[in-house]
DNA sequence: TCCCGCCCTGTAAGCGCTTACCGGTAAGCG
DNA sequence: CGCTTACCGGTAAGCGCTTACAGGGCGGGA
């Protein structure tokens, strides 16, 4: 059945009516699966529409029902020095990212990203532009300061990452707090190490804030000694973990006897730069990460840290905001719980349970 | 699913017109630059834009112009073992990815992305809406059959990435071809190996079809043995690398005086298994990969590889897809060139020019 | 046999925005 | 000083789809 097509502009819903020889509620109706079409309607509509190849316009469909099915996800690209480095810190948006479709696909929505350079200027213009493509938005960690936040938050709803909720903003984190605590206990409870440093991550994250604000707390706590000042900052990059290594050991500073490094990219750099002027990890120093990113377990020795739930970050993100945009509810502030990691960077002897676990991958050192 | 239709206090452009006690034409005119408004127009427009915080509906807007201005990604995942070994090849798309977004952006466009698991079964739907949301799709490779893109083209225009334009698909690829060729003239001309071997990618992509027979082409023609055969067969994974090694090694096979890897994820598979065996490499055997992924670089020996300019085929997927929408042309066929990267793993000494580049990072070995 | 209802289908009114078209006003010119 | 020319700005007609509402066909009860 050789039937002309129409190579001609937009196929619309008439064009599938009236082949079908119905009206296009009929065929709204049986691609929505409305009312209750008679068999024999139902299937002209559907014939039509397979031969057609007709798809429904999304942007039509939007404005009619109010929604449009899309939600924005914005972040913040590594510089764009995209091979050195700041590899990690890709993969580990981009896990939660996957964990946001995940929750969109089950709803049928769709995910509209839009990363961020550092040196990009019109960011709030970018984002505002994205806000009018979609029902709501998923900021990661550090994308707005809190009033921008608050400007975006009435023109549509807002959910952040690993932030801290505001009046008219939803956020969703892990527990660094808990996190925190459970490595210093691990440490000073059963290594009984007395004295602790902690790396930092960048100063402006409120994840680092967060779990450095919860270091000194679960240290003083636990009557262990800390080691801080500027001399400790890092920024969630393993070259800033090697630095603060190198600048403590040149200065001739003592090294306490476990530091918790900020995330594992950080706790990468230290062992390294550690190897390197023959300090022993864990029998000299003793090391921990955060976030348990995939090379974490392949590392020499493997790396104690703490994993974030992050697939589920990105699906309860999604959740939160679904429900604020379908019902207006959502909970305003949602808290993750982790999951403290022992491997072998902390002085805990190797798991027989996976001995010769290392495979022939990227990140596996000798 | 599409159930949630609250939308509480809808701002539109006839608030702001009224605010601004212009009509809603005068409004549009000034938030598109349109026409010449009178200066006094403009500025209480924009006051009022400002003042509510209002953003058009994107929607309304697509409707109205018949343009969205969002394209369709649609990309693979590697599986569900998200952290294990196929960390590169995800990096692989999102630098990809990245280059799209970056040429999608010059004309205010946004990206949709859908990933797809390997054993998803709605893919032709879930495709099908994002068409529906969007003004042209771009698709990564072995995404779809020939004719199920066939059928898509006539929703919406679609652009392939590494496969082969269709009468009605676009597509963009590297030039595999000569990459190969030129890796081959370098093993053999330059460096005189006379016997080669090649570990294949996974057998339905089209990059490696193309690859694998240009290898068997060049190779023939420089007048070098090759070793074959279903032993040879990889799937673009750090692990089916070693496989192909261990296999080969294991059935006593002599290896060839180099091998060439189908990507670098595969090479560094390869060099692994090498290493255990006691292999060394280049003196023994030389291997190559192909991509210039990050981690080539660094590892043990520095790769010999080819850069597939991976930003840039994105940004040109974009840039072509923009102008089959805006104008309906198009090349349908592009290729991109390729360099050659030449660092030790072929054999070449090291290049004084970057000695010690190793930095603390993901994937350095010893 | 007639009438009442029920089901299914069609008609039409928007959703928020762009833009062709037209009318009103002010500036230009004779 | 009156008429023309330009220019702005407003009115209204859609863009493709959903859906409330109305109408028509048919079966069942009286």
């Amino acid at each position: 059945m050789a039937e002309p097509k129409k190579p001609k502009g937009t196929l619309t819903i008439y064009d599938v009516a009236s082949r079908a020889g119905v009206s296009i509620a009929s065929v709204s109706r049986v691609l929505n699966g409305l009312g209750s079409p008679r068999a024999d309607t139902r299937e002209r509509v559907m014939q039509a529409v397979r031969e057609l190849s007709f798809v429904p316009d999304g942007a039509a469909r939007a404005l009619s029902n109010g929604l449009k099915e899309v939600v924005g996800v914005v972040f913040r690209r590594g510089g764009e020095t995209l091979f050195e480095g700041e590899d990690e810190t890709f993969l580990f948006i981009d896990v939660i990212n996957r964990g946001i479709e995940v929750g969109a696909q089950r709803h049928g929505f769709d995910l509209l990203i839009s990363s961020v350079g550092f040196n990009d200027h019109n960011v709030a213009e970018r984002i505002a532009a994205l806000a009018g493509k979609s029902d709501g938005l998923i900021l990661h960690d550090r994308m707005l300061s809190a009033v921008g936040i608050a400007r975006l938050a009435d023109m549509v709803p807002i959910v952040t990452l690993a932030g801290s909720p505001t009046s008219a903003s939803i956020n969703v984190r892990c527990d660094n707090d808990s996190g925190i605590r459970a490595l210093v206990k691990h440490l000073v409870i059963d290594h009984g190490y007395r004295s602790l440093g902690y790396v930092s991550g960048r100063a402006d994250s409120p994840d680092n804030r967060t779990r450095s604000r919860a270091f000194e707390t679960a240290a003083a706590a636990a009557g262990a000694d800390i080691d801080t000042g500027p001399a400790w900052q890092g920024n969630y990059s393993a070259a800033g973990g090697a630095n603060v290594v190198a600048s403590l050991l040149d200065a001739g500073r003592k090294l306490p006897r476990a530091i918790l490094c900020a995330n594992d990219q950080t706790a990468l750099g230290v062992i390294h730069a550690l190897a390197q002027r023959g300090v022993r990890v864990p029998e000299e120093v003793a090391i921990t990460g955060f976030d348990d990113v995939s090379v974490a377990r392949h590392l020499h020795p493997p790396l104690t840290t703490v994993r974030q739930p992050m697939l589920d970050l990105g699906a309860t993100a999604f959740e939160v905001l679904y429900d604020r945009i379908s019902s207006g509810g959502g909970t305003p502030d949602t808290v993750l719980p982790i999951e403290l990691i022992v491997r072998e960077s902390c002085g805990c002897p190797p798991n027989p349970a996976s001995p010769a676990s290392k495979k022939p991958g990227a990140g596996t050192g000798t």
